[in-house]
DNA sequence: CCTAAACTCTATGGTAACTATAGAGTCAAG
DNA sequence: CTTGACTCTATAGTTACCATAGAGTTTAGG
């Protein structure tokens, strides 16, 4: 199958998967005489294991790493327990910022009556005081 | 004042300080006989205003837009309002993404077995189903 | 006075994971 | 045999910077 095909049967873009490609994320592949890209059904699951992976979040690079881990079958897997573990405390951090920052803009937002002049607008005059 | 003390005075890097002037994010300026930046306290303020609204994870464009409202002292601020309110609806969805990916996380990790063999690895299982 | 260190300048490339575009080639149907 | 759909490569853009190169400027010390 060409790229095209591949690309509705995993809902990736095109694009997307010439970019798995150049980044070393799909196996080297035949061509067809016209120089199109061809797939088989191998490549379906690859990508679909791809997706999976992005749709955790994971970084391409961290994917990478998975699938040669996964080439190495008799090998312990307490790399990927690491990986995961470290991605659970990332985005754990990233939470706990976020909720900060929704913490200071809720504050922000208070400080406005909806009503006011630039002038008088107490988010302008806020975000103008020094903050430590 | 040259850059360098600016960005002691305000904790910004020299970087981007010349790259919020490149932004457009600081008014025109002074340039010594060797062509070097000059600054006033007046760029202190701005500055930190912009480092405020940053912390604040506010876009420089959207920075650039409050910088422009604030210099119309007369007209109404619901613009300010509103974009504060863009800004916490962002961070909310964000944030529940956020939450969703790490019960998913936290399902993937349960799903292996710290001592196990990459063939076995119930991670690398659950990553190559195909999911909804 | 001269030199070396510290500072500054511009311009460029890199980051992450793509998307979008241009300009060219390939293929299938009518 | 031409038109439209598809594909190819290469390049630029996204965001808010950081890092670097190569050059010029300033300042302090000997």
């Amino acid at each position: 199958m060409k790229i095209g095909e591949l690309a509705k049967l995993t809902g990736c873009s095109v694009q997307s998967i010439r970019h798995y490609e150049k980044e070393k994320l799909l196996a080297s592949l035949r061509r067809s005489d016209g120089n199109f890209r061809l797939y088989d059904s191998a490549t379906v699951d690859q990508l679909k294991f791809i997706k999976h992976c992005r749709s955790l979040d994971l970084s391409l690079a961290e994917i990478r790493q998975l699938i040669e881990l996964n080439q190495q079958p008799g090998m312990g897997c307490e790399d990927v327990n690491r990986m995961i573990d470290s991605h659970i405390e990332q985005v754990a951090l990233r939470i706990n910022e976020l909720q900060d920052l929704q913490d200071k803009l809720m504050a922000l937002r208070n400080s406005c009556a909806s009503q006011s002049t630039v002038k008088e607008c107490g988010i302008l005059q806020t975000l103008s005081v020094t903050q430590k």
